[in-house]
RNA sequence: GGGCGCGUAGCUCAGCGGUAGAGCACUGUCUUGACAUGGCAGUGGCCACAGGUUCGAUCCCUGUCGCGCCCA
């Protein structure tokens, strides 16, 4: 006997192991069944589980799970990211709070005892922490229900998919696409490394514009710049106005001398600069702004670095404003520019700032050499590949952001100043001369070759992108650069998931990485999810305090719970995905009633005789119930394979709670509860199955509870465990069955409702006369008097020719129902609800005439939209003429 | 400023040209031998606004207003 409620932590904690252990979760690359692969989307090493993780991982599951029990093998990819930055910054932050640092040169010297870490002993450190903290995520995965093929688990870091990430780069070195160059970069001035464009926020700040005077060259003129970072202006190589501009066209050709630095900057035409912006021109600082390095290029101004990598001012600006930060730097000049009478003014400005999404400081733009990926010449193959539709893109919308972004994409640098990472292999010569190779034996062989004797080489201290080995992920998790059986059987894998906030950081780079080293796309779908946020549409951040966390859910409701949630908010367009606790709750409340309809089926003996055939079944009731399975099956498997997520969930909701629950189970306890016989046997043997037959459609959304029941049915120890049972086939409707279902329902409920209307007392029980109904509705009655005697608290039905004048009266098709009441009835209010419904009708009626009386409808709209339109009306009206009669009748 | 998306019940959202839906909240009622984490019955909508296409528009198109997100 099941317990009154369910209980998800035991069970939870008992069955994750037991799939596991059994080896439910693995693939078989061996097997002749149709693969089905999905890699997920490697979590931060030393992360835990946040919501995104939870929506994200319970969708690749619940598809996971139903094309299992379809009979693919399938392959869920787990694993784990190094993440380069975000790892490295946590331990760095650990460190400090052990009083060590980072023996990073130049770095400012603060305590003269504080203990200072070398490369190698930090890279100790961090991977001290990953063994420590590295076993957290991939134990949360598991507490979802995640049902990953562990025994293949990889991480980016690990000896195999380093081995590919250093084959990648050379083969891309060897190739031309991959390349070292000066350019502009992002720099963090706190994580001290380059980041990419993708690593960048801009933040909203209200700062001021400053306008400055500069003094024109051999004239007594000022022109006037405005500009949101006067620190800048150290490295000033020009002014830009525009072309048209009145105010300033004269001074095209002049020179401006550059206050408290004195040099001599040309002042150039460029419609960068808007006329209506600031002053209408525009210092330019080609070193320290993109706008201003493109503009510099087009007029060959110099670009002058004037800061070092902690964004102090350098030896190229003048002495007295060096090692300043270049805060404090902004403070000096401002005040010095307004000592010189040289401000014209200052105005509040809220503006865009750049800042570093990890370090959290603003970055500066910065001249560097660094390491670049020809992402152009990567993107081509690619695009075609997303505009053939080798790769389907869900919603369809995600393929033009891929697109957009893919079109207009700027060459990725690949190299980041950190020490967490894939080291670049990359060695130099004593004359800086590069050599590219897998590893330091081919790279001293090739110098040997080079300068004809061995020479010391210095390897390259920089490390890869994260992203540079996550977009290999899809292959080297398979084994690339080997030609392996897994690699032969699931590339290209089945579909990513993933939210859109990472398409172009990861999904471009792996389609990139996918079309360059394995000739196909990575994967054949891309399934775009929201996001999720807290109740009032809010992104979930630990300073707003808002985040919910989904063990503490799934503490507090079950997995199922959470998971069902995740999937019902799953709408494919839907951006945000607003989780209120009582959405969970309501999951956890299903869970209850699913366990409950099979206690209830438990206690009345429903059992599944040996080779029952569906099919077989007689009894109206059980033949409708099993067209409403076969119904659900087909919605679900539709909803599944169209990625449409929620409506699945919604589907199984309606059904069990809806259909089953509120309904078959209600239907069905008069012949449960009553005589033994053929008809009880039937009943027990269509609740089972229909119980057997949802407990695998709920499987792949509630996996636990699922396993628990089917467990409890006695199906386990027959055939094994639910996670690896053929998922069911929908037999036939029978319309029949359905029609007559539909009327007893309605029966039912128009009773209860006339009942609650007019206040009859809930427990009265009242006698049903059925005046003018032709055989087949008594036929009916007959039938399923029992389930209407017990659902609509009914006490005898008998046919009657006319309805005694104190009773409730309904029009149900062609017969006119009477239920008398005696002296419960209120007259009036009886008179009322006859006149509402009659009301209602000839409403109807009246839509549907002047549809009808407009000649263009009847000719041009479908015969059937139109057959269909008389057929109401006649309904209706006859419908309403029954009504009509009773309430004369009640008038008397 | 450019791109995209969203405005449907009090709230959160489904709705794929032909009878406006769900969950939560609310009201009334019921301790009926599965379930009060429940049952039954209800209340509540100019489907943002204005045009257009169509026999017919919540749905398709255009514009306006409001709100988000991404990119400058």
């Amino acid at each position: 006997m099941l317990d009154k409620t369910y209980d998800p932590k035991e069970i939870e904690a008992r069955r994750y192991p037991e799939w596991e252990k059994a080896g439910a979760f693995r693939a078989h690359p061996e097997s002749p069944k149709q693969p089905y692969c999905i890699v997920i989307p490697p979590p931060n090493v030393t992360g835990s589980l946040h919501m995104g993780h939870a929506l994200d991982n319970t969708l690749q599951d619940v598809l996971i799970r139903w094309r299992r029990m379809k009979g693919d093998d399938v392959l869920w990819q787990p694993g784990t990211d190094h993440a380069g930055i975000a790892t490295q910054m946590v331990v760095v932050r650990n460190l400090e709070q052990e009083g060590i640092g980072l023996a990073v040169e130049g770095a400012v010297k603060g305590d003269a005892n504080k203990k200072l870490l070398n490369r190698e002993e930090f890279l100790a450190k961090v991977w001290e922490w990953k063994a420590y903290s590295g076993g957290t995520i991939t134990s949360q995965l598991r507490r979802l229900g995640a049902s990953c093929d562990w025994s293949r688990e990889r991480f980016t870091m690990d000896e195999g998919l380093s081995r590919s990430v250093l084959k990648v780069f050379v083969d891309l070195y060897k190739a031309g696409l991959i390349y070292k160059d000066n350019r502009l970069v992002n720099w963090d001035p706190k994580m001290l490394t380059a980041i990419s464009d993708l690593e960048v926020e801009s933040r909203e700040v209200k700062g001021h514009l400053w306008y400055f005077k500069y003094p024109i060259d051999g004239s007594d003129e000022h022109i006037i710049v405005a500009t949101t970072r006067p620190e800048t202006m150290l490295g000033d190589t020009g002014i830009a106005v525009h072309p048209d501009d009145p105010k300033w066209k004269h001074l095209i050709g002049k020179h401006a001398i550059l206050p408290l630095v004195g040099r001599r900057i040309a002042i150039v035409a460029d419609e960068y600069s808007d006329p209506e912006k600031g002053s209408g021109a525009v210092k330019i600082t080609p070193a320290h702004d993109f706008n201003d390095f493109e503009v510099g290029r087009r007029h060959q101004l110099d670009a002058i670095n004037i800061f070092d990598k902690f964004a102090r001012v350098n030896e190229n600006a003048p002495e007295k404003y060096r090692g300043l930060d270049r805060f404090d730097a902004r403070k000096k000049i401002v005040a010095e520019m307004e000592e010189l009478g040289l401000v014209e003014k200052i105005e509040p400005h809220a503006h865009a700032v750049p800042y570093g999404d990890r370090g959290g400081v603003p970055v500066e733009p910065y001249l560097t050499e660094q390491w670049y990926a020809d992402a152009k010449k990567l993107a081509e193959a690619p695009i075609a590949a997303a505009r053939d539709g080798r790769v389907k893109f869900v919603p369809e919308r995600g393929r033009d952001d891929f697109f957009r972004w893919m079109e207009s994409i700027e060459p990725w640098c690949v190299s980041r100043q950190l020490w967490w990472g894939h080291q670049i292999p990359a060695w130099y010569g004593p004359d800086k001369k590069v050599f590219v190779a897998l590893s330091e034996e081919e790279a001293k062989a090739e110098a040997r070759a080079h300068y004809g004797k061995d020479v010391a080489l210095e390897r390259d201290p920089d490390v890869l992108d994260t992203w540079f080995s996550s977009a290999l992920w899809p292959f080297s998790t398979l084994g690339w650069p080997d030609k392996t059986p897994e690699l032969a059987k699931y590339y290209p894998t089945s579909v990513l998931v993933t939210a859109p906030d990472i398409l172009f950081f990861w999904v471009a780079r792996m389609m990139m990485m996918g079309m360059q080293f394995m000739g196909d796309v990575p994967f054949r779908t891309v399934y775009l999810h929201g996001l999720v946020t807290d109740e009032k549409g809010q992104k979930m951040s630990k300073s707003k305090g808002n985040v919910i966390d989904p063990l503490e859910l799934i503490d507090k409701y079950g997995a199922d719970a959470l998971r069902f949630t995740m999937t019902s908010l799953a709408a494919p367009q839907a951006g945000r995905l607003r989780l209120a606790t009582s959405k969970v709750e309501g999951s956890r409340n299903f869970a209850t009633k699913l366990w409950n309809a099979t206690r209830f089926a438990e206690m009345n003996g429903a059992a599944l005789p040996e080779g029952f055939d569906p099919a077989s079944a007689k009894l109206t009731v059980n033949k409708w119930m099993l067209g409403e399975l076969a119904r659900a099956n087909l919605a679900i498997d539709k909803a599944l394979t169209e990625f449409r997520l929620n409506e699945a969930a919604n589907t199984l909701y309606e059904f069990i709670w809806g259909v089953v629950c509120d309904w078959y189970v209600e239907l069905t306890k008069p012949i449960l509860q009553g005589a033994d016989g053929p008809e009880k046997d039937e009943t027990r043997a269509v609740t089972a199955f229909v119980l057997r037959e949802t407990v695998k459609l709920l499987h792949p959304v509630m996996p636990f509870i699922t396993e628990e029941l089917w467990d409890k049915l006695g199906h386990r120890a027959h055939h094994g465990a639910l996670i690896g049972q053929p998922w069911p086939v929908p037999t036939a409707v029978d319309a029949a069955a359905d029609a007559e279902m539909g009327w007893l329902v309605k029966l039912i409920q128009d009773i209860r409702s006339a009942r609650a209307e007019l206040n009859v007392p809930a427990g009265a029980k009242l006698k049903l006369l059925v005046i003018g109904g032709n055989d087949t509705t008594k036929g009916r009655l007959e039938t399923h008097r029992a389930a209407i005697e017990r659902l609509a608290r009914i006490e005898g039905v008998e046919a009657a020719t006319s309805a005694p004048k104190a009773s409730l009266q309904l029009v149900i098709g062609e017969a006119t129902y009477a239920l008398p009441v005696g002296e419960v009835i209120d007259l009036k209010a009886e008179s009322a609800r006859l006149q509402k419904e009659i009301k209602k009708l000839a409403d109807e009626i009246g839509k549907i005439d002047s549809k009808l009386g407009n000649a263009a409808f009847v000719s041009r709209a479908p015969e059937e939209v139109v057959e269909e339109q008389r057929e109401r009306r006649s309904q209706a009206e006859q419908t309403k003429v029954r009504l009509s009669t009773a309430l004369e009748r009640l008038g008397g």
